[in-house]
DNA sequence: TATATTTGTGTGTGCGTACACGAAAATTGT
DNA sequence: ACAATTTTCGTGTACGCACACACAAATATA
């Protein structure tokens, strides 16, 4: 492996001054640069990472802004601990990550802990853009202070972001329209049920629905969608009373789509009668939907890879601190079609991050 | 982040002692190092794999023996890639990658291979053990040279191989199975169309058939399979005479199941009649197959994420390497359901990769 | 000639590794 | 019992490579 010291020496000049070249540090005259280029050139360089990293020691703070996790919504969970993973691995280069957490579905919850994030001085900040105006005022905030940030799992868009990391949820939307199609091939009507209402415009739910409805309207099924909203999307008896009642009301309801990772509670609120003669379609790879999926109350669940996006968040965020420069910066997670079969191949890593962080 | 400095400072020895207590190089009393060993603990150190990698500067090399990819077998290249891009990853870690490709429909030429690559010494081995005589003649002088070999894609048991990497292909065919009876749920014939005879006795192959059958067997479906063995799965006009002849004399054959990557072929060969009427399930994710499940003339593709076992075998080799040990010596890939929609977002390393590698 | 500016050099630092060597303790011989 | 020798145990330090700062030399400007 060819080293800074061999080009100095073939170049006739110190190691000082090659670095000054790479790093385009300045101090070089026009002559020296353009023969230590063309040595650099010739040679193919690059530095190694590894003795760089041990030299620039602990030079960079990437502060994270995402969604609190609890028993209730486990979802945030996984890029969480996809966060803690990619840190991990990223520590050794000199990269610390500090996390901040926020209430998804409180605006001021989101601006107060970025408040919190600010006053850190982080140098690069991941964020989940949940509120559009008030992710207008923290973008301002960051773009003010020059930290470059990143964007994860909800793609919107009018900002400078470095990149994207999270699924394309429309086609994620179509994908789960065709699987339900698959499944019911006859003409029928599907139910979605939605949680909350879209909080950022551009959301993920609603994009999804618009995919799932585009699916039928694009490949002209005579099938048909419908929604019901309900706004607090729990295992209450007011919710359960909302479904079955809707259900009782429309027979010709023979499949639901649940644009969240919130599928589990509406199984869970259905009659068993209903639940047994209905297709169930919903998102996420969360421990009480993959439970669904195990005992078919469940028949396909649309995986948007969580740990993968906290862990290429990291990893992407980290290529761009160290390089100052991103290959892709629009990272699309796959779309991965979980059933009973293979969800247990799906995402591993979960499990051994626990591990490795008890292990000395 | 904790140092061995600080290690030692606190046990009041040199950093050297910490350093052999931590790789049991021996040459320290017992008492000192359980005191050493006690600190460690407590404050849960581990080295920082950075600076190891420095110190340690080129000590490892990893020899691959997979099989060779041409234009008719693009199946191959994606794990060469995924080795590639692991090559760059861990190339500053003091490991180099170095392969060897072998013709995989001939003992010989893998057994040649074999032979070259251990002419270089290297300090372990990845392989794809494609036949079981050789690969135990192969294995004998692996564990005579003590060279710890890591298993690729193909899973056989009796060996002390360090790990494997590759899917269930068991349950990759089962879940085949349940896509065909979800595409085709009323009781039909389903032909699974066989390449070259099973060159090893615990094939992915036929693991995948057995899967397939099992899943109809065990959910009591009333659909049967059948098998057609080819002997050379390619163009000729004596493969289209073979498929279209069992076609036209099978009219009861619904669903095509190909458990290798040539499905593009058996669509290939048969005539646009039945290809219209015919559901096919394949195997992998090459470009040719792609082109199917584009055009609609395939509808499912189950990925072996050939590129990600290149790239984890690599990891998890130099990860024993580094750490001599090994957390999770299974690595099952995901089983990645394929549509036409969700093509597009499946393993997108391999495309960065050719950038990466002409890049200065 | 004095002063400012450009260009280049030398070196300590980050952290772990492993070797050469020194000190202390244990064993042997007489 | 005491010196001589071996064994055990531990220290000190020179690497590996890139980075960046303090400083020096060379050149340009006043």
């Amino acid at each position: 492996m060819i080293t800074i010291k061999d080009i100095a020496k073939e170049a006739q000049v110190s190691e000082g001054t090659v670095d000054r070249v790479l790093h385009n540090r300045g101090g070089v005259s026009k002559k020296t640069e353009a023969k230590i280029k063309k040595i650099l050139e010739h040679h193919n360089f690059s530095v190694n990472p590894v003795a760089s990293a041990l030299a620039m020691k602990n030079k960079y703070v990437i502060a994270t802004l995402i969604p609190e996790h609890n028993e209730l919504d486990l979802f945030w969970q996984s890029p969480y601990l996809g966060i803690l993973k990619g840190a991990e691995d990223v520590k050794s280069f000199g990269v610390q990550v500090t996390n901040f957490g926020y209430n998804q579905y409180d605006p001021d919850s989101y601006l107060n802990t970025f408040n919190a994030l600010i006053e850190t001085k982080p140098t690069a900040v991941i964020m989940v853009p949940n509120f559009s105006a008030e992710t207008k005022k923290i973008v301002n905030q960051l773009e003010a202070l020059n930290i470059p940030y990143l964007f994860v799992n909800i793609d919107i868009d009018g900002f400078n972001n470095i990149g994207f990391v999270g699924q394309d949820s429309y086609n994620a939307g179509y994908i789960a329209g065709k699987l339900m199609h698959l499944s019911l091939p006859k003409p029928a009507a599907f139910l979605i049920i939605q949680a909350r209402y879209n909080i950022t415009k551009n959301n993920a739910v609603s994009n999804r629905i618009k995919g799932f409805n585009d699916y039928f309207v694009k490949n002209n099924i005579n099938s048909t969608t419908q929604t019901l909203k309900i706004e607090n999307l729990d295992s209450s008896n007011e919710t359960k009373e909302k479904i079955n009642s809707y259900l009782e009301k429309h027979p010709e309801v023979k499949g639901v789509f649940v644009p969240s990772s919130r599928i589990y509670i509406v199984v869970d609120c259905m009659k068993k009668e209903y639940l047994s003669q209905l297709e169930c379609i919903g998102f996420d790879n969360t421990p009480q939907n993959i439970a669904c999926l195990q005992n078919d109350t469940v028949s396909f669940l649309i995986s948007q890879k969580p740990f993968d996006q906290g862990y290429e968040a990291i990893r992407l965020l980290t290529e761009y601190l160290l390089k100052n420069d991103i290959t892709n910066p629009k990272h699309y997670v796959p779309i991965d079609i979980l059933i009973k079969e293979n969800v247990k191949y799906n995402e591993r890593h979960e499990f051994n991050i626990v591990k490795n962080n008890t292990k000395h």
